[in-house]
DNA sequence: GTGAAAGCGCTAACAG
DNA sequence: CTGTTAGCGCTTTCAC
């Protein structure tokens, strides 16, 4: 048997004689033999791998992880994570990813910025941004319609008679939480609705649980309506005003973002923008793995759906 | 340039004269010359990388994820996911791991029977078992102490004056549903307790959800407490009671197991027994990659905490 | 339908 | 300190 022989039973059986075949497979099976991935992705330049640069925090991502990989494992593919808990990580994860010749690269966080994107297109590896919206026109990207959505919310409130909002982003200065509170603005400002900004400091229940405490302790600037820029950030929230005694809808209208499946829980029950999350990791893909390099737009953006769920319904 | 000095360059910089380390790096700069792992994979017979069979479903295992994702990039390793939705997948997933020379394996999941342990040892390739004790014996694990956490529970309830008990399972055939039950009968017993199994159908909030309405319903047997298998099936349990007007603690003392971070959420503020989850990853990273391949036991068992909430404060 | 040979990019051993 | 050489395990012509 020559290697040639085997190579072709496990590549391409059916250029090789039935026969034949048959006695090479039992020859590796008692052998134990498997063929090596590693060095058929050093001959071939393909890995059948993608890579997903995620931080290390969050329910949200989390799932959305999740479906990377589900999505992957029916492509035969498997993903390969880099995880970071500190943005100041992320060069060296980049350097790291740069040696691992990916077939493709999921670019999913906001602590990716201009710097680092320029470094990935350096690389030659096809690349993602996945819901990261500053990286729009720089890198192919995919990303939910975020003012779309908080414009829906926003309208969603004001019908419901919201007549002042307040709207609690993560962190201030990243484009998500920019673009939706944009999105809210707009759409308030139609309607002579005002809508203060503020800053829960993180994507956290716990950050909002905090800033949901001191809203509850300024009476003055109570407002009608939270919007809140984030489910994960919104269950906080919830809690941190249960615990004063405020409750949603009786006592404020109040929303998420992103339509986690916690969301749906009968606990919180929560009115939120629901990201099409199935979708946009498959038009992610379809970008990355299925593209003739270069397709129609390479930025896509999807719109969300309302769910209504008992924290406005009023 | 020679490609023996760059290749020293960047894996042991110091065997190289200064004045041509820096030629050299200024050059891979300037062409963009990355050092390709793939390769030096082939050549080590070390790739860096620790695979993950892990199911693609559940608070619980993304939680786990996570963090052997962090741990990992903490010791310059990568993590390289296999997901699956069906048990019936773990086969084919098993074949494509063996394909990769990963450095380790992680195998996560009561869905790899004897079978599929019994193939991963043919591998020949450093594993194991993440809170799987079923596989105890056949593979190094680690393992969260799982009867003597629900004894615990159990005594707490007890203490807390329950005469009558429940344990609700996810599925009645994994080993950690009936390691949780058989401690949770043993102490109950002892002091005069019954326990019944009752199987929710899946380790998932819906699951608890329904199997909860159907508790509610059964009034002839309405138990003092409810030992619910885990987090995730209790959150729905809690929502589930809540809808038929049963609230813990006031009408029935419940617990939790694996003290996921939604378990301190105020909203739940569940009774629930802590895994120790940084230390089981780092148990398990230990034995995977920094063991002389052949410690003390290789089946480790690291005892959790009460984590003490509303829903047994009575 | 099968085998021989070259080469993917790297490292380790050995000379110089 | 630097270069030469061989080889990791596979695929892919190109002969036969």
């Amino acid at each position: 048997m020559s290697q040639a022989t085997v190579a072709r039973v496990f590549s391409s059986p059916d250029k090789v004689a039935p026969a034949t075949r048959e006695k090479v497979r039992a020859a590796a099976d008692r052998l134990g033999y498997v063929p090596n991935a590693i060095a058929r992705s050093l001959k071939a330049q393909r890995t059948d791998i993608v890579g997903a640069i995620v931080p290390a925090f969050g329910e949200y991502w989390q799932h959305v992880l999740t479906l990377f990989s589900r999505q992957l494992t029916e492509r035969r593919k498997q993903l390969l994570l880099f995880s970071f808990a500190e943005p100041s990580q992320v060069n060296d994860v980049l350097e790291t990813v740069a040696r691992y010749r990916l077939d493709g690269l999921i670019a999913a966080s906001a602590s990716i910025g201009p710097a680092q994107l320029a470094r990935i297109e350096q690389l030659a590896m096809p690349t993602v941004a996945f819901n990261q919206p500053a990286a729009a026109g720089l890198v192919p990207s995919v990303t939910v319609d975020n003012e779309a959505g908080s414009q829906a919310l926003a309208a969603h409130i004001v019908d419901r008679g919201a007549r002042s909002a307040i709207f609690v982003g993560g962190i201030a200065s990243t484009s998500t939480d920019q673009q939706r509170y944009r999105g809210a603005v707009a759409e308030l400002g139609t309607h002579g609705v005002a809508c203060r900004y503020v800053e829960a400091g993180a994507f956290s229940y716990e950050a909002g649980y905090k800033i949901a405490q001191h809203l509850a302790d300024d009476v003055d600037d109570r407002a009608d309506a939270i919007l809140v820029g984030s489910d994960e950030v919104a269950f906080g929230v919830v809690d941190g005003l249960r615990e004063r005694g405020i409750e949603a809808p009786r006592d404020v209208l109040l929303t998420g973002f992103d339509g986690l499946p916690q969301a749906s829980w009968v606990g919180y029950d929560l009115t939120t923008l629901e990201q099409p999350v199935e979708l946009l990791v498959e038009h992610a893909l379809t970008r990355l793995l299925d593209d003739g390099h270069a397709s129609e737009s390479t930025d896509v953006v999807v719109p969300g759906t309302i769910r209504q769920g008992r924290t406005t319904n009023a």
